[in-house]
DNA sequence: TCTGTATATGCCTTGACACGTATATGCTCC
DNA sequence: GGAGCATATACGTGTCAAGGCATATACAGA
């Protein structure tokens, strides 16, 4: 499976994913609001769904896409370890101001 | 310049960035912690140093290469819109329990 | 069952990028 | 100033992924 890191470096993609975190949308929604071909949506979306950014579910002639927490949550443990660096960087300027 | 999502998807340009937390180190110390040929290594750093990564300063003939925080900030800042998404889920997790 | 709509997939081309190898640059010390 | 070490760059190559376009699949409603 490819590394999460690698799935958000499509801006295209980074884009779906922000469009969902208000709510679940359907593909023609996505497509139209990002202004999107449509294949391009849906090809984006599969990388999404097979790197558990997303699941979908049925809904008539539609597929309802909505995000998932864990890979996003991974990218943000691997940040964790630069949050003490900044701090102490912040401290520091603090200190000298 | 590129979207420091694009630098951080390749995996040993993190793994210098994981080695820098620590402490600022010279080329040839990344080169035999990592095992990476040392074109290999420059190279990344280029590219990290380029987007706003690192920084380095001259040591006689080394070059030390130490982090910037901006860009992985930026990641970060990036990440933030769906904390509110995983707090959610976790408060309604713990509803249900 | 036919038509239209929604979504997915296949194929092809193109561009970007990581890697290896070789070589250049720059500094230090004798 | 020559030798050796540390780092950077140049070049050629292979791989991989995104985009465009055409087409397939699936479902709904008359």
């Amino acid at each position: 499976m490819e590394s999460a890191f690698a799935i958000i470096a499509e801006p295209n993609r980074r884009a779906i994913l922000s469009l969902l975190v208000s709510s679940q949308q359907s593909v023609g929604e996505i497509e139209r609001r990002l202004r999107m071909p449509q294949p391009a949506v849906s090809k984006h979306l599969r990388v999404l769904r097979e790197a558990g950014f997303v699941e979908s579910t049925v809904d008539a002639q539609r597929r309802l896409y909505r995000l998932k927490p864990k890979p996003l949550q991974e990218v943000d443990d691997w940040l964790d370890q630069f949050r003490q660096f900044w701090s102490e960087r912040v401290d520091a300027l603090e200190r000298h101001l």
